[in-house]
DNA sequence: ATTTTTGATTTGTGATCACACTTGTATTGA
DNA sequence: TCAATACAAGTGTGATCACAAATCAAAAAT
C-alpha cells in the first residue's frame, strides 16, 4: 500500500471518526483577532501589545507576534515607528478611500457572481436572509454581533461564487480594514432606529437570481454606502460642532 | 523642550547627519524575498525551508518564519497542508484570474491617476522612461533584472499619483502574485525577439499628459495584458503537444 | 511651580532550545 | 526482487531567555 500522508482507512470503526484536524495555535490566533476586528471589538487608535494579548488569549508570545505580522501587512493593523501597533484610526479620506476601493472590487465580484451563480447555492444565501429574518423578530435588536455574522456570511457567500481566488482574499483584506468604521456605524444604527436593512439584501437576491450582474451591482453599491455615508455625516457634524466650539 | 521620542536636532553639524535608520532584520528579509519573488528568482512550485533562507541570508529562523508568514497571507507564498510552504505554481485559470483582477484595479488606479497627477510627476515618469530607453539602446539586452526593475517603478511611480493608500498595496500584491509569471514571460519574450514594449508605456503617458483617463486605462491594459497573452499561447501550445504525444 | 533627570517597568526583537511531525534512506522480511 | 519496517536527518512550531529601546513615575534641580 503506497503511504502518501496520512491514509484513507475504510474500517467501519475508523469511518465513524473525524478528522481531528491540525491547525497550529497561530492559526487560531489569527483567526481570534480577525473576528475581533471586523465585530469592532477593538476600538480605532487602540494600542494593542504582544503580551498583552497572549494573556488574553492563553498563550506564549510567539504565536501573537506572527499573527500580528499578518495582521499588519494586510493593512488591518498599522505598525507605528515606535515598533507599537495598533488599530489603525479612523479618517474621512480613509473612508472613502475605502468604500471606493469596496465598490470597485466587490461590485466586480458580484457582477461575476450573477452570472456564474447556481441555483443550490442561492437557496443557502436565501436561507442566510431568513435565519437573519427569524433572529431580528425575536430578539428586537442588541446582539450586533450575531448580526454582524450573519452580514458577514451573506456577502461572502455570494463572493465565492464568483470562483476567483484572487478577488476574495482582497474583499477580506477590505472588510478587516473597514471593521471598526462599520461596527460605530452600525451601533449608531442601533441609536438612530434601525433603517430596513432586509431591503437591500433582499434587492440583491432578487438580481442574482434574474442573473442581472449590473441590478446586482448597484443594489450591493447601495448596501455597503449606506454605513459609509451614515458615518461621514456623523463625523462631519461632529467636526463642524467641535470647529465652532 | 519637550522630548517625544528621538528629537529633532538643528545644530549645525547634526543638521549634515543623515537619520540612520532603524529597520529590522525582519524587514529585510522580507523586501528581500519581496524582491527575489517579483523578479522570478524562484521558480514556481519551489518549496522554500526556513532553515535554508536563513542560512542564504544570514539570520537566525526567527526573522525568516516571520516574513514567510507575511508572504503567505498575501498569497506570494502558498502553505501546504505539510506545513511546508512553496512558491504557487502557474496554472492557466490562475493567470487569467490575476490579470483580471490587474486590469480592474490597476487601470482604476491610472484612471484615478489621470485626473489628479501633478505636471511633475509626469516629469520623473517620463525620466524614467528615457532612462530605460538608454539602458535599452547600450546593452542590448540580458539585463532583465534591470528590465523588472525600471517596469516597476513605471508603473508604480503612476500608481502612486491615484492617491490610494487602499489601492496601491493591493496592486503590490498583485505584482508579487504575478511576479513568478511575469519572469518567465520575460525569459519568453528576450528569446522571441522582443516586441517593442517601449511603444505601450510612451502611450501611456501621452494618455496621462493629456489627462484622458479611458484613453490610459486601454493602453495600460494592453500593457499588462500582453506578456500574460504570450504566457497563455505558450502553456497551451505545450499542454497541446503534450496531450498529442 | 515647572522642568530635568534618574531609575524602574514595560515592550518588541532576535536567538536558542525542545518537541512533534515529516521525509528520505537503509535494513529487514517475504 | 519488491514491499514493509525501522532508523536517521530534516523541518515547522511554540516556549523561553537576553537585550535594547521605549514608556512611565518619582525625585531632584532650577
Amino acid at each position: 500500500m503506497q503511504k502518501t500522508g496520512v491514509e484513507k482507512n475504510n474500517d467501519p470503526i475508523a469511518a465513524q471518526l473525524a478528522p481531528v484536524g491540525r491547525e497550529t495555535v497561530q492559526d487560531r490566533v489569527y483567526l481570534e483577532l480577525r473576528r475581533a476586528l471586523v465585530g469592532g471589538l477593538f476600538e480605532p487608535s487602540q494600542i494593542l501589545t504582544i503580551r498583552g494579548l497572549a494573556d488574553a488569549l492563553m498563550t506564549s508570545t510567539m504565536p501573537v507576534r506572527e499573527a500580528l505580522g499578518r495582521l499588519i501587512t494586510e493593512k488591518a493593523l498599522e505598525a507605528l515607528p515606535n515598533r507599537s501597533v495598533r488599530v489603525p484610526p479612523i479618517t474621512l479620506d480613509r473612508m472613502d478611500d475605502l468604500l471606493r476601493a469596496r465598490i470597485l472590487i466587490e461590485g466586480e465580484a458580484i457582477a461575476l457572481a450573477a452570472t456564474r451563480i447556481h441555483p443550490r447555492q442561492l437557496s443557502v444565501i436565501e436561507g442566510t436572509l431568513s435565519e437573519w429574518d427569524e433572529m431580528r423578530a425575536l430578539k428586537h435588536k442588541k446582539d450586533v454581533d450575531r448580526e454582524v455574522t450573519l452580514n458577514q456570511s451573506f456577502h461572502f457567500e455570494i463572493y465565492r461564487a464568483c470562483g476567483s481566488a484572487v478577488l476574495i482574499p482582497m474583499i477580506e483584506s477590505l472588510w478587516l480594514q473597514s471593521g471598526p468604521c462599520i461596527r460605530v456605524a452600525i451601533y449608531a444604527f442601533s441609536e438612530a432606529g434601525e433603517v430596513d436593512t432586509a431591503h437591500y439584501h433582499r434587492s440583491i437576491v432578487a438580481a442574482l437570481s434574474r442573473q442581472d450582474p449590473e441590478a446586482a451591482r448597484e443594489a450591493l453599491v447601495a448596501d455597503i454606502s449606506r454605513p459609509f455615508n451614515f458615518l461621514r455625516n456623523k463625523l462631519q457634524s461632529e467636526a463642524a460642532s467641535k470647529g465652532q466650539s
